[in-house]
RNA sequence: GUGGCUGUAGCUCAACUGGUUAGAGCACCGGUCUGUGGCACCGGGGGUUGGGGGUUCAAGUCCCCUCAGUCACCCCA
């Protein structure tokens, strides 16, 4: 409609901003489980530092402009690039290996669609200096513990596998190892499933396979062609055994960290081209309704392009969008909403004798005990009718009402449920609005009675 | 950037083959209810029918353009 947001950009009301909270905390809570530390880098970068590396062609899908300074500057659209910079910046004195992880808002100027905005918030976790696949493994069990951390399981979300260097060294096997014929290969594998067989083949022939090598392309992206079959159909081929054992290793560190269910191969994950060298991932729901949730792998040589230190390194990105559909969906995303106060003052019996003054002097020393309050901000509110006033209550999603009473004393009443049931204390007024800690921790937990019974 | 589909209140939807002043539920605001209540009842605000143009005595309805959403391409760093 007309008036909103920009295409492709989000109005965060409360109840969606919940839900982004909701996901943005269970991604750093998992980050910090497995020990990574946070940062974060500028919105706005040298347009420079994008096309560095991916040319020019890459300005049509950037928000860029030149700013008062006579610069180029561009939003970013991912941030690998300023990682790598801040990384390379401090190399020689980062502890090995550096676990980081970020929150960024990237903004890429595209045409939007379901899942795919032309901003959003994505979680980006990497590992820098360190070889091993059990850093492959790690990695990747981040991601999954992110959908765990979520709700989801198995049966909602499945990793794809896949290793670069083994796929060469196949690729090497049968034969096939022009720079054209390779492309069109990995082009193939990217489409599979998305396209027909023939036109995949045709690609392939006219790249100068043989028809039986083009079979062998096809045979390798049917979803029951595992790690056995590879072991099986190139048991000769040394390159292609010495590929394969390390991808065991890496499976097994995955079983042992509890996500052996979550993953398997799948030689049709290319991840977009260049950079990755290693073993590349990416996260799907179950059903394959939606895009990837997430994608990630390993980018040895990239840092020293970027940045200039040759240190090997893997990290993952995952967006905000697809994963909040996908929870949305299950159904695990009702419980993300905006918190609630937990007193509502309302004017009791005690109204006449206390006035609005009176109500302002109990919420300031409630405030000051740590509780969350909310009241009508008029002393027409305060006086109005008090079953009115206890619906306000209700509606502003206040766990309990609190007033005088008229008795001297000050009265709770939580909201849920029938009034003549609903749990009740009462409070020396005194006591309450002196601070004092007795009082204050009955409140306390009065409140959180309540709350548990939400 | 290319093509298909869809746009009515904050939300979900009505409005016959074109025919009075575009309606309802929920939500919101106000009031009544000294109280079995996440009620009930009364009242109210809120729409240039996404926007613009055209056809017609008459357009939410038909036609064109445009904007937005969505789907498939392109792309996905």
């Amino acid at each position: 409609m007309a008036g909103g947001a920009l295409p492709g950009f989000r109005d965060f009301y409360p109840d969606e901003f919940a839900h982004r909270a909701h996901i943005m905390r269970a991604w750093r809570e998992v980050a910090r489980r497995y020990a990574f530390v946070e940062y974060d880098g500028p919105p706005l970068e040298p347009l420079d530092l994008y096309t560095r590396k991916s040319g020019d062609e890459i300005v049509g899908q950037l928000y860029n402009f030149t700013d008062k300074g006579d610069r180029q500057v561009a939003l970013r659209p991912e941030m690998t690039p300023t990682f790598a910079r801040m990384v390379a910046a401090r190399a020689n004195g980062l502890r090995k290996p550096v676990r980081w992880f970020s929150i960024p808002q990237l903004f890429r100027y595209e045409r939007a669609q379901r899942g795919r905005l032309r901003e959003h918030f994505q979680l980006n976790v990497d590992i820098v200096g360190e070889p091993s696949e059990v850093a492959d493994a790690e990695l990747l069990t981040v991601a999954i513990d992110c959908m765990r951390e979520l709700g989801l399981t198995s049966a909602d979300v499945q990793a794809r596998v896949s290793d670069r260097r083994l796929l060469t060294a196949m690729l090497d096997a049968i034969a096939v190892t022009s720079d054209a014929a390779i492309a069109a290969v990995l082009l193939t594998l990217d489409k599979a499933g998305k396209e027909q067989e023939p036109t995949g083949v045709t690609r392939l022939t006219t790249a100068g396979l043989t028809a039986a090598q083009a079979a062998a392309v096809f045979s390798w992206t049917r979803s029951d062609y595992s790690i056995e079959h590879v072991r099986r159909e190139f048991a000769n081929q040394p390159g292609v055994l010495q590929h394969l054992a390390l991808l065991d290793s890496y499976f097994a560190h995955l079983s042992a960290l509890g996500v052996g269910d979550w993953v398997r191969l799948d030689l049709s994950i290319v991840r977009g081209l260049a950079y990755y060298t290693g073993i590349v991932f990416e996260l799907f729901d179950a059903k394959g309704e939606l895009r990837a949730i997430c994608g990630g792998g390993r980018y040895d040589n990239l840092l020293k392009e970027l940045g200039g230190v040759d240190l090997p390194a893997l990290g993952f990105g995952m967006g905000d969008v697809v994963l909040g559909e996908l929870l949305k969906e299950r159904g695990l995303m009702s419980r993300a909403v905006p918190a609630r106060p937990d007193l509502f003052v309302i004017g009791g019996p005690g109204a006449p004798t206390e006035g609005m003054a009176g109500a302002l002097k109990l919420i300031g020393a409630l405030r000051a005990a740590g509780f969350s309050v909310d009241y009508g901000l008029s002393d027409k509110k305060y006086q109005a009718p008090p079953r009115g006033q206890f619906e306000t209550a209700q509606k502003a999603g206040a766990l309990a009402a609190i007033y005088y009473d008229g008795t001297g004393a000050i009265t709770v009443k939580g909201v849920g449920g029938k009034f003549a049931d609903a749990p009740t204390l009462q409070l020396p007024a005194p006591g309450l609005l002196s601070g004092a800690a007795d009082i204050t921790a009955q409140l306390t937990t009065f409140i959180s009675s309540l709350s548990s019974n939400v």
